[in-house]
DNA sequence: CGGGTTGTTTTCATACAATGGAACCATGCT
DNA sequence: AGCATGGTTCCATTGTATGAAAACAACCCG
């Protein structure tokens, strides 16, 4: 049975896609990105939005709608992303004895914790689900805004907790960067070494959560 | 101008929003809500499918894909949701001088604060934004749960500090409630008289975020 | 067992609808 | 004015989305 799909909904759903990942983007510039003419892009990003999945401003440009918005809320504060990451985020605290977390940007540059799985040290980091901070220079903070060294990781002493040390590696979906995942523990316990062990295992879970929700 | 738009897109996006509603649907259940064709369904799930918004499990039912996550998640990262509620969140602490708020539930049960407007009295709350707490019997809690009396807000003294009140009402989208709008101020000044009068100032500034978002 | 019911899948002839080139506006820049 | 660049409309052509029908697969129950 040959790969039956039905192009113009591929079509559309590409455009669907470029246009949540730009949060506002031109005829153009949607056309150039998928690489169709532009009056079929035209055409299907007008169908996109009388069906509330995309609006259109003033200026022209086109931005995410309500449908997509609550579709993505729904997706969101259901099981989804965090279902994805809770299996990476065991395996890390089981790997390393640390806890794990996972976070999302937030509107005003803000870092969300949304899951955790705790570490099996007796000492060990606890309860940062739930809780926001401000980007700043932490390791996570650093990961949202894309500043990576070669490594794919980065690591910092916490900007809240001084004695407590974070390493972030970057979740990617088909999208960009979506969330972070992060293991954090007592900086007595990490040295240099130590840290590079857990970047490696790290950016490894990072890459398996990023394939699941089809990045690179 | 007449309705230029392509049915075959329009049906696909339909369909899409019924699994990202239901997070869990079978063919003939999606063929049914769309009144599409099984045969015309099935080829347009499986171009969702093969594109990263749907995935198919083992038993055949629909669910929501990776691609259609992380678009939720960056939707909801990006300005979005917050942006629609923004006015709403201004004009209620204008109008009653208390805090406002827009929360949405977590996975795990819990309430997150994500957006605020701060009152205008001198005593006032402030800074739950970035917080999460448990649903608990709080007033978010009840709405999230769906179990609402008829006057469509619900009010309850705060789990977390109890000189606090609370009073809340869903925010619907296309796919249910997504959201909650919510007023909170010291108990002392919100008495039953005053809960009733933000009570209804409340839902009807609900109601406008829900119009936006595609709602009832 | 066998015959009903319900859900899923494939096939295929046909009508219809998606396509994109070309021409047409509307800008803005030099 | 002259030239880009971005947006829009039109329409003949072709390709493709469509859905009835029939085959297939699980069931449940007398």
């Amino acid at each position: 049975m040959a790969e039956q799909s039905t192009r113009t909904v591929e079509r559309a759903l590409e455009l669907l896609a470029v246009v949540a990942e730009e949060g506002e983007a031109s005829l153009t510039e949607c056309a150039r990105r998928t690489e169709l003419a532009p009056s079929t892009a035209l055409r299907l990003l007008r169908t996109l939005e009388s069906t509330g999945f995309a609006l259109r401003g003033e200026d022209g440009a086109f931005r995410p709608g309500h449908r997509l918005i609550g579709i993505g809320a729904k997706a969101l504060s259901h099981d989804s992303l965090v279902t994805f990451a809770q299996p990476s985020l065991a395996e890390l605290a089981r790997a390393t004895g640390e806890s794990s977390y996972l976070c999302v940007g937030t509107p005003d540059q803000g870092v969300l914790y949304i899951a955790q799985a705790e570490g099996s040290h007796t000492i060990r980091h606890v309860s940062w689900v739930g809780h926001r901070f401000p980007q700043d220079g932490s390791a996570v903070g650093r990961v949202l805004r894309g500043t990576l060294p070669p490594e794919g990781f980065t690591a910092a002493t916490s900007t809240v907790e001084p004695e407590v040390m974070a390493i972030a590696a970057p979740v990617h979906a088909a999208t960009g960067i979506v969330a972070v995942l992060s293991v954090v523990g007592p900086a007595y316990r990490l040295d240099q070494a130590r840290v590079e062990e857990l970047g490696s295992l790290l950016t490894a879970e990072a890459e398996r959560v990023s394939t699941l929700l089809g990045g690179p």
